[in-house]
DNA sequence: GTGGGTGCAAACTATTTGCACGCAC
DNA sequence: GTGCGTGCAAATAGTTTGCACCCAC
C-alpha cells in the first residue's frame, strides 16, 4: 500500500460521484501534484480486482469508479452521463433465475437504470449535454 | 435504409452473438467488400437511436450490438469476453422500485449477469483468455 | 541490495469526424 | 439537381505499457 493508492482510495471513498479515472486523477493530484494518470488507472485495476473498489460496467466506452465494493444498482443520466446510486435492495432472485435459465456458471450480475437526473428533468430535454452522456 | 444500412441490419440480425463493431464490419464486408469500419459505426449508432436494434452497456471498453431491440438480460463471459442471452422474463418491478428510491426520471434498465460460458468452465479458469474479457 | 511501484512518454484500441464524391430520389 | 450517406483517412478519447529510476523493506 503506497502513498499514491493510500490516496486513491481516499478520495474515492469521499466521494458519491462515481467518478471516471481522470475525473479520480483531478482530485488526486490536488494531493499528489506529480502522480501520472498511469499509476492512477494501475492502481484502480488492483484495487478492483481485490475486491476493494468497484469498476462500473454500465456506462458507455467511458470507465467509472465507485468505492463501495458491496453489489448495489446505479442510475445513469441519458443526458449528462451523471452516474448515482439507487438504494435498493440487490435482488438475490435474479441470479438464481439467471442459474436456470443459461449455461453460464453465474458468478455476479449488475443492474443500471437509465433515466433523466433532477437537473436534467429541469432543464427540459432541449438543452442535452450529450457529451457528457457518454 | 441504404443497401449498407440493410446488409448491417441482416448480419446482425443472423446471428445472436452480439458482435462488436468490427466483428460486424468483418461481416458484413464479405457482402459488401468497400464498406467501411465508419459507415458501420454510423449506422449502429442510427439504427440504435431509432430503437431498432440494441447497443449494449455490459461489456467493458468495446461496444456490442444485439439485433433484438426488445429489453432482454445478458451474460458475459468473465473469461472470453462471449456475450449470450439469458431468457428470462424482464422485471418490471425493478425499474418501480428503483422510481421510489430515486429522484431521477427512470426511463429504463439493464441487468448484464457476469460467470463463466461452458467452454471456459469445461477448460477450467487456469486457461484464461483475459483479452478479449474487456 | 532488491523488487515492486512510480512518472513519463509512447503505443495501442476503439470510436468519431471532415471532406469530397456518388447514388437515389 | 439536391442532399443524405458513403469511403477514406486523419483525429480524438480512453486506456495500457516499456523503461529507467526510486523508495521501503
Amino acid at each position: 500500500m503506497t502513498r499514491q493508492r493510500r490516496v486513491i482510495l481516499e478520495e474515492l471513498g469521499k466521494v458519491t460521484s462515481h467518478p471516471t479515472a481522470s475525473a479520480l486523477y483531478e482530485m488526486v493530484r490536488k494531493r499528489l501534484p506529480r502522480i501520472s494518470l498511469g499509476t492512477v488507472y494501475r492502481n484502480l485495476e488492483i484495487l478492483s480486482e481485490r475486491g476493494v473498489i468497484q469498476k462500473l460496467q454500465l456506462a458507455g466506452t467511458q470507465r467509472r469508479f465507485d468505492g463501495n465494493a458491496r453489489n448495489h444498482y446505479h442510475v445513469r443520466c441519458a443526458s449528462c452521463g451523471r452516474v448515482d446510486d439507487v438504494p435498493i435492495e440487490a435482488m438475490s432472485g435474479l441470479e438464481e433465475a439467471a442459474r436456470g435459465a443459461s449455461e453460464y456458471e453465474i458468478t455476479g450480475h449488475c443492474v443500471g437504470f437509465v433515466g433523466l437526473c433532477p437537473e436534467c428533468k429541469e432543464r427540459g430535454t432541449s438543452s442535452r449535454g450529450e457529451n457528457n452522456a457518454r
